[in-house]
Parts: C-alpha cells; sequence; structure tokens
DNA sequence: GCCGATATCCCCCGGCCGGGGGAGTGGGCG
DNA sequence: CGCCCACTCCCCCGGCCGGGGGATATCGGC
C-alpha cells in the first residue's frame, strides 16, 4: 500500500527528541524522516525546501515557538500537515494550537506506535488529539443535557433572564407577570438546580445546558 | 508489529454498507471484522459478547440509535473503542458523539485508507475526527479576550471566584483577606466590566473571556 | 522623591434577594 | 371525578449585596 513512504520533518529543541523520533519513524516502512530542525524558523526554512508530508512540531523552542512556526509552516504553498506534539497534558497549547491549524496534537509520553499511527493519521488528512484533550475541548460545550435537573419551561425562561443578569422586577415586566410569581420560579429552580444564589444558578444552569451564554 | 489483529464490530443499518466495510477492513492484515450489527440493540450485544477492540457506529439506525447504542457500549466492561460514522457533514451529531464518550468520528465518503487509518487511530487509544469538525469545535470557543476590559491579576481572581457561585464572605476566607477588601475588588470589577451585579459581572466575564465556567 | 496603580481595610445605608410560610387557578391523566 | 402539576400571587423577615464616602501601605516608574 504504501506506493510512497511518508515525508516527515521533525522539529525539536533537544537533539535527543530528534533522534528518538527519527529512530521510531524510521523503522516503519512507509514512513521517512527526511528532516530535522532545531527551532521554529528553521522548521518553516526546512519545510519550504523539503516539502515533507508530516512536521512533527514541538510546542516549546527558542526563538520561533512551535505554534508560531506552525502558522507560518501552513502558509506555505501546499503546505505539510502539523502534528503538534509537547511534553505536558494540561499546558493550554492545545486550543492554540488547534487555533493556528494544527491537524493533531499528541504528548511526548505517547508510545511509539502511537507516535506512528499519529503521523500515518495525519498524513492521511484526518485530524487526531489524545482523547482528553477531545474531551477537554467537548467539555467546554457541555450540551450536557443528560442527567439534568428538569425544569419547567416557565423556570428555564426564567432562567435564561437571570443569566441575562435581570432582576426579579426586570423579569415580571419582561414576562408581564407579578414580582412575586417570578420569585416562586427562582426559587423552584435554586431549589433544583441546588444552588442558592442566582449566580450559583446561572454557572450551574450553564454547565448542564439549560442555559446558553 | 501487529501481533493480533484489531478486532472491530461493525454497526450500520445498510447491508451494502456493513459488507463493504468489511470488505474494506478485512483486507488488512492487522484488522478483523468479527461481527456485523444491524441496529443499535444488536450492536450493543454483540459488544458484549463479541468483545472487540473497536467499533465502527452509524449513527442512524432503527431503534436504538448508534448515539444511545454508543453510550451503552461505553457502559460495558472494559468497552471497545467507538468510532462513530456518518453519511452527512453537517449534522451536528458530531458534538453529541464526543460527549457521549466516542473516540472518533468519521464520514461515509472518506476513502478506504482513511477508514483503516481511523480504525488503527481509535484502536491505539487516540481520538480522531475529520478536519472540518476539529475546526468547528475549535470554533465555537470564541477565546474573545480581544478589546476585553483590563483587570488587575487579583480582580481577575476575585472574578473567578464570583464565577463559582462564592459570596463576598466564601471569598474572603479562601483568599485570606478581609471582606471588605473583597468588597472593594468587586466593585471594581463591576465598574469595569459595566454589570449592576455580581451575576451580570460572570456573564459578561464570561464573555469576554476572562473567566472560564 | 513624587505619583499612580494595586491591594488592603473601614463605616453607613437602602435595596434586592432568598427562605419560610400559604393559596388560588387551570390542565392533564388515571 | 379527583389528583397532581405548573403557574400565578401574597406576606414577613433576615441577610447579603452594592453605592457612597474615605484611609493606609507597597511597589514601580518617571
Amino acid at each position: 500500500m504504501p506506493d510512497t513512504p511518508v515525508r516527515v520533518l521533525v522539529a525539536d529543541d533537544e537533539p535527543l527528541v530528534r533522534s528518538g523520533l527519527r529512530l521510531i519513524l524510521d523503522a516503519e516502512p512507509d514512513l521517512e524522516v527526511v528532516g530535522e530542525a532545531g527551532d521554529g524558523a528553521q522548521a518553516v526554512e526546512l519545510a519550504r525546501t523539503l516539502r515533507p508530508d508530516v512536521v512533527c512540531m514541538d510546542v516549546r523552542m527558542p526563538g520561533v515557538d512551535g505554534l508560531r512556526a506552525t502558522e507560518l509552516v501552513l502558509r506555505l504553498p501546499e503546505p505539510p500537515r502539523v502534528l503538534v506534539v509537547t511534553t505536558f497534558e494540561h499546558d493550554g497549547y492545545v486550543l492554540d494550537a488547534l487555533t493556528v491549524g494544527a491537524s493533531g496534537f499528541l504528548l511526548k509520553r505517547a508510545g511509539a506506535d502511537e507516535m506512528v499511527q499519529a503521523v500515518r493519521t495525519v498524513a492521511v488528512g484526518q485530524s487526531l488529539l489524545y482523547p482528553q484533550a477531545l474531551r477537554d475541548l467537548v467539555r467546554t460545550r457541555p450540551r450536557a443535557t443528560a442527567g439534568a435537573p428538569v425544569l419547567t419551561p416557565r423556570e428555564r425562561e426564567v432562567l435564561g433572564l437571570v443569566a441575562q443578569g435581570m432582576t426579579n422586577a426586570e423579569i415580571a415586566t419582561a414576562l408581564v407577570v407579578g414580582v412575586e410569581t417570578v420569585r416562586t420560579h427562582v426559587a423552584s429552580v435554586l431549589a433544583k438546580l441546588q444552588a442558592r444564589d442566582r449566580t450559583q444558578a446561572v454557572v450551574l444552569g450553564y454547565r448542564a445546558g439549560l442555559v446558553e451564554l
């Protein structure tokens, strides 16, 4: 199946890491490491001249860092796919890396086979990340209506207005009902969400997917 | 390298699609289709008895649909990875699928090699989706720090705790300062965000990218 | 050395909020 | 028909909140 091997460029400021990656990837008949870069600027330059299919890009590098380098690499004509690699799990680079257009995000402590698989995956044009990163991305959009407290339509409506920052009086006006009624609804919402305040109600309601912000 | 082949269960209500997938996957020496399910209930049952490594799950199926089936499959002891497959690009299933814990999301019009690669990728425990889906996920995170009011570090910290639903007294305890101090910081935050109350502050702060929820 | 920004603390007061009760209407379902 | 639920309204009260003043200390920069 591998008519021509996938051409890979490795960019990392640690020579040891570069050697390790080269060993791992070159061991596969369908992968071929065509170059190594020690910083972001070099990575961009080599990507331009060597025209690899995939760039394995470290995030932390001296000078031009991995994210900036990724941006620049992706501006090349017929750009390679960029697989961003980092050491630590929760350093918040994931979102930034994906925003600038990386095809994947991988941890350095991934096994050799995972690394190989990842290169192949982005080579065919798919996107990939380690499971926790995906979960983090999804978590920020918690369409978690599952297991959420059951609010009546009116209660959801009131919660929505509470989340707009409206006072009970304003909500009463908006819904054309008495303030006392609103107070009752708010009280129900607080009880159901187990919130002490309207502020907590907004946060919990948001997390439960009951309100949009 | 493939000591034992990856065991795959195919779930799709179209017999033609099942046959196609079987042909594609069985052609690979390291992949082995161990069963086919025609609906969600069957998929769950076969996943339980056959104990595959990966389930290729169609979203639209009669009876128990793919998403529900995915949830159930993932509740099995030592569950397989689930690769959700669908026909259309923008049907909004992506987020739901990932929320219920799918490891990947793929389009049916993906080529044979992409499909094979995808199965291998999720088999080693990574997550994958087609590039546009990832872009959509990222796009929904505005990160609109641009033009946001400038809060001092302490003010951001206080706002963060306010967003947890804490009262001024609790925040004071948490930060080991007087309640009056917290009141001052909160007042500054309200002024800078032009919020009338802490509830509005949370919402505005969230929209401005100043707090995470 | 002065000034601005930041962070800390203090007082008064009006108001909205949230908890505790109670109570009447209508609609849906057994 | 009777029951339950959702929706509506009412009263009292304690507490936290937010606006209005002001005060002190530290740090960094011009």
